[in-house]
DNA sequence: GATTAGGTTTCATAATACGCAACAAATTGG
DNA sequence: CCAATTTGTTGCGTATTATGAAACCTAATC
């Protein structure tokens, strides 16, 4: 039977219309209006105007009253609340966050590997005022971040094939972009047990994350500590790593894996 | 221009076909086939096939390689972040959830208002091993729960008659269903500053819930405390009071409220 | 006040989504 | 182990829907 990446069935273009209206809106651009999601997918206004009428019905848009302009609804939160509430990797990691943030007082994150991406799933922020904003949901490369690359670490050679676009983008001057050497870094990173990410995805940004597994071992999500570069630079990071360890090992084994 | 109640544009049905599927997705019921979605939704089967095929493609549903079966996949969370990210209330209430969970040892949610709804937009969660599981997302009647009526009490009679449904529904013995009853303890609620509810939208469930308001002076949202009758019953749930207004007035300032 | 821009609605029709039937694969029960 | 049943997918023709064009309404701008 044909998968997701090779359809024989053509799919349903007003589904994939109305997904589109609604990708629109970012964090940097949570309002739009219909003749600008007009202009950007190249549909008629009048073709925008009714999907969002009917997304806003189903509470997956809604208009703000202030400006007229459309934004994403809370009825998304509700479908989200589902999909977030059936991840066992986050349940497990849920109570040990907020220890690992006063150890660290850093914020910290769990992430897991969504289609050639790293996703956000849970996160406890750390309680000063400069610090990681990662919010549930936020998606981010995985070839330079420390979350993407615990869970690339974890793949095989194919897998990690079949998820990683060619050329690797470059983020910042320190993006690795070369992908024989980014190979031999998650090969260091599987031996090690985490992985550390300086500015490679964006200035003055740092983080490490470990792997936490099932009870086959697999890998089904990161627990990663982030901040501000100035403040982890140097020893600091590494001081990270025993509690970031000990937590993920705890965590993997609520989940039930057992080292053999 | 009509409102999203009385629609004169008609929906585009396939988006309200693909709302309708993604919504079968529950706590409860996290995984369904295709043929039991199309009994339910009364949608051939081969419609359903090709709309969750669709959906898949966009990532707001996936199928468990386990079971064959569907769910609702991780690209939701995405969207739902860039609407959580929005909410003002929300962003202004986080820093102060952890103090509040330390000060009472329950969980702490925040809510707002959406279509007739109370909605779980933000929570930190007790310590103890019997808590309050108030996702986000979750959405709850506002007739019966603390949060709901604290955003009742912010209302206008006009504005509460159109979003309560009539009857009131019952959900356990204690719920208040007759709307004179309602109406004079939303008042109460008014002139206190806060509500307290015990176990009339779940047996065993307690909460105190007050409200944020804007800068107009307008409730936005609620922040709640919650957690098992039997650990807030007597006068445990009254010791919340003074810090949680404490708190809604704090989170309130920060929204620009200035008491006159 | 005129013009421009954004958004909505009516209408005719082009194109899509749909149901039906057939088929393939998986599951169930004897 | 095999037949029967169930589930899910796909090809096809067409009924129905979604669509774009045009007209209209409202708000913003000059």
């Amino acid at each position: 039977m044909s998968s997701s990446a090779n359809p024989t069935t053509p799919p349903v273009q007003s589904i994939q219309r109305a997904v589109a209206i609604m990708r629109c809106f970012t964090e940097a651009e949570p309002e739009l209006g219909v003749t600008e999601l007009s202009k950007r997918l190249n549909l008629h206004k009048s073709t925008v105007s009714r999907m969002l009428t009917t997304l806003q019905q189903e509470r997956l848009v809604d208009k703000n009253p202030e400006t007229g302009k459309y934004r994403l609804g809370l009825g998304l939160i509700s479908l989200a609340g589902v999909a977030l509430g059936r991840l066992n990797a986050r349940a497990a990691a849920q109570p040990y966050l907020n220890d690992l943030v006063e150890t660290t007082r850093e914020t910290v994150n769990v992430a897991v590997l969504d289609r050639g991406e790293c996703v956000n799933i849970e996160r406890a922020f750390s309680p000063q005022p400069i610090r990681y904003m990662g919010w549930i949901g936020r998606r981010t490369p995985l070839h330079c971040t420390a979350s993407g690359k615990a869970l690339l670490a974890g793949l095989t050679a194919e897998e990690r094939t079949a998820v990683l676009p060619t050329p690797l983008p470059a983020y910042t001057p320190k993006t690795i972009t070369d992908m024989n050497i980014l190979t031999q870094s998650l090969a260091q990173i599987d031996r090690q047990g985490y992985a550390i990410v300086n500015e490679e995805y964006e200035a003055g940004f740092s983080s490490i994350a470990a792997p936490i597994r099932n009870h086959l071992g697999q890998v089904m999500a990161t627990l990663a500590i982030s901040g501000p570069t100035y403040r982890l630079e140097g020893e600091t990071i590494t001081t990270f790593i025993t509690p970031l360890l000990q937590m993920t090992r705890q965590i993997s084994a609520d989940l039930g894996y057992r080292v053999m």
